[in-house]
This record gives structure tokens, sequence and C-alpha cells, in this order.
DNA sequence: AAGGCTAACATTGTCGACAATTTTGTTATC
DNA sequence: GATAACAAAATTGTCGACAATGTTAGCCTT
């Protein structure tokens, strides 16, 4: 399984450089293809995506919006540089703003996407039973079902905010601190019981539940990567 | 007084052409010189700001970040449409956004700094008193405040999030939707009793206030657009 | 007269060249 | 040997021209 599901755009041939050159870097640069606090020169990623410098410019203009680079004017763009702070910076918001999209989620979220979620948390239950899937579930499965639940919300902006722009730093910290929520069995049941709050239309409990539940992610990256 | 203290950059000339076009469009836009849902021809406002179309081009790539247009290739850029949905989105992802960036400020929120903001409210009140600055506390003293409390979470995400994007299309509502919260005396009171809470650095009671807070003004907002 | 085709027009997308600024490397001086 | 000033190189910023795509107006057909 890849990460595809989450961010179509990126297969999809958009119709022009900029767009489709753009998806390129973000991948490279959440991959870590390109390190994080490298510089980014102009000439050498337009030879290596083979156009000009015109159209890189403004995907270099998407990605600063993104905050995956951070340009200085006359001197150029780097790629950002990932801090700890920042990731539970990051953390508190997915917090904040997740616990919103699961309490709009208990509202509107059709019973029949329920369902297709819970068999979607069934199959990670195999795949930790296995243990083979367990850095799958760790690294795609997880952020799958919170994606699902973004969605579920049914909120634009909600969906713009987590889907479009954060998720790509999530996932480049995932990819370059090798983050493993390193208690999958634990987050399954929290899952589980998320779902369960959805299915029973208990907004207050949704929420509380999902927040407790990033909350506990959060504290634990802290006390792993506070004292190494 | 202005609303440039929210944004210092505005006023400040930018090195380079296309930041400091894109200062000045979101200000059009957001002003409604150029009226929501307009398309935007490159050549004219190329044109109109004195500088050819490559800056211009990568000015708009960064509004689309903001989502302040909306881009479709081959086609051409449009100021986004405002609706009572979407706005009614963003104060959900304000009530969560604002209501953690409370109850950070309530932890890290320096006594001094809650002394000046005390004293602005005090001004607030006076405005309101004295009548004549009414429309003045509902158009920028209010957001005046939340600006404060979220620069005082300490969170850079949670600055970044609300205070250089969200807010862009909250000034943008106003200005065009004349929208007055039409409620400041119970507004100022409540600016009180969240100020107060985290004076007493009681992080839970800041929060749910700021929230309930925002709510209030959402469903005040629902009530009037949505039969009028 | 209405609908569809074609050609001219306008707009967006892309490129290469030039100007301005920063960085680097060299040389001369202390 | 270290530092400062200068010169050369590289990089970023800007521009105008050309190519590709969308739009529109006029003409023809039915």
């Amino acid at each position: 399984m890849t990460i595809e599901p989450l961010y179509a755009s990126e297969s999809q041939q958009s119709s022009t450089l900029a767009d489709r050159v753009c998806h390129e870097i973000i991948t490279a640069i959440v991959k870590g293809e390109i390190p994080a606090g490298a510089k980014i020169s102009e000439p050498e990623l337009a030879k290596t995506y083979g156009i000009s410098r015109g159209p890189l410019r403004e995907a270099i203009r998407r990605l600063e919006g993104l905050r995956l680079v951070e340009r200085k004017p006359h001197i150029g763009a780097r790629v950002v540089q990932l801090s700890v702070k920042e990731l539970l910076e990051i953390y508190r918001v997915r917090e904040a703003l997740e616990g919103m999209a699961c309490r709009l989620a208990a509202t509107v979220m059709p019973q029949e996407e329920i369902n297709q979620l819970r068999a979607l948390l069934d199959q990670h239950q195999s795949g930790i039973e296995e243990q083979e899937g367990q850095a799958y579930f760790q690294k795609e499965g997880d952020l799958d079902f919170h994606y699902r639940i973004v969605m579920a919300s049914g909120n634009s902006k909600l969906q713009e905010l987590l889907a479009a722009d954060l998720y790509h730093l999530v996932r480049m910290y995932r990819f370059q601190f090798s983050l493993s929520s390193s208690r999958p069995t634990m987050a399954l049941r929290e899952h589980h019981q998320i779902l369960d709050a959805i299915e029973a239309r208990d907004e207050e409990l949704a929420e509380l539940l999902m927040r407790r539940h990033i909350s506990a992610s959060r504290r634990n990256i802290e006390s792993k990567l506070n004292q190494p």
C-alpha cells in the first residue's frame, strides 16, 4: 500500500509544469530526498526537473505557503529545518482541529462510511496481529484513519488546513524521524473508541476522545525525544 | 486607527516585487477593491502595479495558498467567492484553534502582557460608552484582542495558521458583509472574563470561555444571515 | 432564425536573456 | 598569519518574446 490515496493529485498530471513539479518537490521533501535544511538552488532544480526557472519559482512560492520551504529575498529558499519544538506545536494544532473535526463527524458522518472505517480498523488489527504490518500501521494506517475523520467532518476549511497543508509536515516528520507511535495496539483501541462515540452520535465524547488520543501521542513523542 | 499593527509587513517595503505586490493585492482583495468572484487578468494587474507578469504570477501563487484566489489551469484566477457556509466553517476552525491558543496563553502569557491587554479592553470600554467607537470596536478592536491572545500562546504554528492565513479571510468577510458583532457590550464582557481566566492561570476555563465566545458569534451570524 | 463550424483574438503558460545582489576567491596591507 | 578591500563568479530577481490553450465573433449550413 502506498500513501497515494491521501493525495491523489500527486499522481495526476496537472496540465501546468508548475503544478506538476510542485507536487514532485513536495514528495521529494517529505521523503527526505531533498534533505531538511538544504538550500534550494533554482538552476539545479530546474535542470533536474527539466523545466525553466519561471514555473519552478512559482512552485517554490506555493511551497513557501505550505511552510515546507523558507525564503529570504536575494538569498534563496531552504527546506524547513525540523525541530522537536515545532513537531510538538503541530500536535497541539492537530489536537484542536481534529478534535473539532471529530465532533462534527459525530453529527454528519453517514452510517455507511462508519461501517467502512470500522472495516479498515479491522484490517489494521490483522496487520498488527501478523506483526509484519506494524510499520505499515504506524506509518500510513494511522494517518489514514485521521484523514477519514477529517473528510467526514464535512467542513472544507478543516479539510484544507489538515489534509492539504499540515499533513505534509506530519508525513515529513514521520519519514525523517522514523517516528512510529510505538503503541499500535493502544492506538488502535483508541481508534475504535473514537469511532464508537461517532456511531453513538455523541459529539462531546467524540471530540474528547480524539483530543486525548492526539495528546497521548504528543506526550509519547515528547518523552521519547526530549531525553534520548 | 488603522489595521496596520496586525500586519506590519503590509507597509514594509519588501525587497522583491512579488512580495510587495502580493501584500498590496491582499489588501485590495480584503477591502473589496478587487471584488469577490472577480476574474484576475494578469496583463491588467501587471500594468496596474507597474510590474511584469513574472513576479505577478508568483504573487498569485501565494494568494492561491492563502485561499484568497482560486486558479484553474489555462483559464485563470478568480478572487474567492464568499459564502455564508464558508464563513460558518471558518468560525468552527477559529473556535478550535483560538480555544487552544487561549489554553496555552493561560499557561505562558506574562503578567505584563496581561496588564497591557486589560488596558486595551478598558480603551474599548470607553469607545463603546462614547458610542462613536462602536464600529471601530467591532471592526478592528475585536480582532485585535483575539490576535493578542494568539500571539501570547507562544505556538508558532497557531500563530501562522490564524494570524498569517485565516485572519485575512475573516477581515475580508467583515469588510464586505459589513459584519458587526452587534453585541459589543456582551462581547467586551466576555473578553474580560476570558482574560480573567488567563490571569488566574485556569487553562481549562480559558479555553472553554474562548470557545463559547466564538461559538456565540457564530450563532449570532448564523441567525442573522440565514433568514434575512 | 438557430445551431454548429472556423478563424481571429485574447489570455495563460513557458522560456531564455539581462540586471541586481550576494557570495566567493584573491590580493595587498598590517 | 590575519584581516580588509576589491574583483570575479554564481545566484536570485525581472523582463519581454514566443508557444499553447481558451474564448469569441462571424460565417455557413440546415
